[in-house]
DNA sequence: CGTGTTTGACCCGCGC
DNA sequence: GCGCGGGTCAAACACG
């Protein structure tokens, strides 16, 4: 890896740098065939030496793919500042005053269903709004390819209200969530009311829940985290009763989840979790840690500006819904439960406590395959809730960025080639339920408009298309972030025997690999590279670096194999390394 | 006997 | 202030 990128985190610029590779990957080999003298890891060292010789080529392939890349992206950039430059001299007309567009920074979630149209930039806009100067500027530092909008949003939160962390913030650090969010909401809520309005504001980010709606047979999905169920209510208006469980992983663990059958469909499961743990997860449970993490990472980001009190309006949040990678993302943002789809009420959230709904059922009706439809955003009203559906849609649209966003995505894992297979849950097990015909519920869109396309293979324009549509989301860029790099942080703790990992997701698991995550949502391409030097196995076998199997139906069905010895061997190297 | 579940009572917020 | 509904507590119970 030559590949110097500098990458704005936290508003500090950092790099990326592969320190030389050659120099670097033979410091490496020496250092390997010093500690492993046996004929078996010389064996490793040789073909891993080849795999690096391999990899250099594909590096410098890498290298004009980038210079290609970086050029659609200057250009794209540009237009779409000039664009913004433009909408900002209409936007006098335009009765939404500058609250409620930092009220809905979902909007910005809109664009990754839709291609860079007009349309696209104009929601797009409303969000920038008064914040875009600044942004531009930022995005001109560094390599600035926009992605660290996000954390700019954050951080803005965090300096107007200095006396709390900022949500996004908060969501990074359990400790700091853990220290604010006691675990009855009610009493956190009455704390909180005693301070001055900011900190009212901060509440509803910290009590954002994430809800997972999946198919599932058994009574629970088996997550891989332990609970304990205290208490069963009937919720009204459905009558499979709610149970309440407690996370017992840690005897302090505030998260604690619902899990309720979906009155419509009794085959789905809504669980939704609320709290971050505070005590290393299992492997097992990282999966779902890491998934809920990212999801309500995305709610916190988008919600980061947010003002309670135009959530609370009903016209001023919009139904964001927006289809990736056989995931449905559902941004509940106020108590209304207007989600955009099949949402019972009886799972709408409660004031002032955002939800995420993460779809993970299939899509049997049309209304999720037109909500990822791009013209649907721009006519649907402004509802109660907003929604993001990261849908298994059944459209047909045919967006290009999806096809790289799944390859995106597919960094959850770490040591398999194979870009079929890949989700930010790792390798979840369902009970059933997929509209694909696949091994893997996840399979991304390519599989489906490109069957056999990998993302390296991708047309540059097709990147550029997911360049566009990645930098013009921070929101979701954000919860990738969180997601997969608690994921990767995670699966590198779990290799060297920690934990660590949790449900507020930490970026700060692992730098060098969260930097590529950045790496690689501003240049999939290239992080399909980046991977695959990292791995250092080219092998198709499913082992991945974080098993983070989530069986939720079929518990035994669950993690990769763990008989391969190659990559059992690399894993062991990698860990001496 | 320890652990987890069940279930009625209780608390609290919210709307009227 | 009152009722409703969501959420939690804790004693009783079940199970290995």
């Amino acid at each position: 890896m030559h590949v110097a990128v500098a990458i704005n985190k936290d508003r500090s610029t950092m790099e990326l740098d592969s320190k030389g590779s050659s120099s670097s990957l033979k410091d490496q080999a020496r250092f390997v065939s010093k500690t492993h003298q046996s004929s078996y890891m010389d064996d490793q060292l040789e073909s891993a030496r080849s795999e690096m010789g391999e990899v250099r080529e594909e590096n410098q392939r890498l290298r004009s793919n980038l210079e290609r890349i970086m050029k659609d992206y200057r250009n794209l950039q540009k237009q779409f500042h000039d664009f913004v430059h433009q909408e900002e001299t209409k936007k006098s007309t335009i009765t939404v005053d500058d609250n409620q567009t930092n009220e809905e920074p979902e909007l910005v979630s809109l664009s990754l269903g839709r291609t860079f149209s007009s349309e696209f930039k104009r929601d797009n806009e409303k969000n920038k709004s008064s914040s875009e100067g600044k942004d531009h500027e930022q995005a001109k530092e560094g390599l600035s390819l926009g992605l660290d909008c996000n954390f700019e949003v954050s951080n803005k939160s965090e300096a107007n209200t200095t006396s709390n962390p900022s949500p996004a913030n908060s969501f990074e650090e359990p400790k700091e969530e853990a220290a604010g969010e006691t675990w009855p909401p009610s009493k956190a809520l009455k704390t909180m009311r005693s301070g001055d309005e900011e900190v009212l504001q901060q509440n509803p980010a910290k009590k954002a829940r994430v809800s997972v709606r999946a198919r599932c047979d058994t009574p629970t999905m088996n997550d891989g985290c332990q609970w304990r169920k205290y208490g069963q209510k009937i919720a009204k208006g459905n009558p499979c009763p709610r149970a309440y469980y407690r996370c017992t992983v840690a005897p302090s663990c505030p998260v604690r989840k619902q899990v309720q059958r979906c009155a419509d469909d009794m085959s789905i499961l809504i669980t939704t979790y609320e709290g971050t743990h505070n005590h290393p997860l299992p492997i097992a449970a990282t999966a779902m840690a890491s998934t809920t993490s990212a999801a309500a990472s995305m709610l916190l980001s988008g919600s980061s500006s947010s003002r309670p009190g135009s959530t609370q309006s009903a016209s001023s949040t919009t139904i964001n819904a927006t289809d990736l990678h056989g995931l449905n993302f559902y941004l509940s943002d106020n108590s209304k439960p207007k989600q955009f789809y099949v949402h019972n009420s009886s799972l709408s959230s409660a004031p002032s406590c955002p939800t995420i709904t993460l779809d993970l059922t299939s899509y049997p009706s049309a209304a999720a395959a037109s909500s990822s439809h791009s013209n649907r955003f721009s006519t649907i009203p402004k509802y109660s809730s907003t929604s993001l559906s990261f849908g298994s849609s059944e459209s047909n649209h045919t967006t290009t960025p999806w096809i790289n966003a799944s390859s995106i995505l597919s960094y959850g894992s770490t040591s398999q080639p194979s870009y079929n297979n890949r989700s930010p849950f790792g390798n979840l097990n369902l009970g059933r339920s997929s509209p694909f015909d696949g091994s893997n519920i996840y399979q991304p869109y390519m599989t489906k408009n490109a069957p056999v396309a990998p993302p390296h293979q991708a047309p540059p324009d097709t990147i550029a298309a997911a360049t566009r549509a990645i930098t013009a989301d921070p929101s979701f860029q954000s919860a990738l972030v969180a997601a997969l790099s608690s994921i990767i942080g995670s699966g590198n703790a779990s290799a060297s025997g920690g934990g660590g990992a949790n449900l507020g997701g930490g970026v700060n698991s692992n730098d060098n690999i969260a930097q590529k995550l950045k790496w690689g949502e501003h240049f999939p391409l290239a992080a399909s590279y980046l991977n695959k030097t990292t791995s250092t196995s080219s092998q198709s076998g499913n082992v991945m670096f974080l098993p983070p199997s989530l069986p939720f139906a079929s518990p035994r069905n669950s993690s990769a194999s763990p008989s391969d010895q190659k990559t059992t061997a690399i894993k062991d190297l990698e860990m001496r390394l």
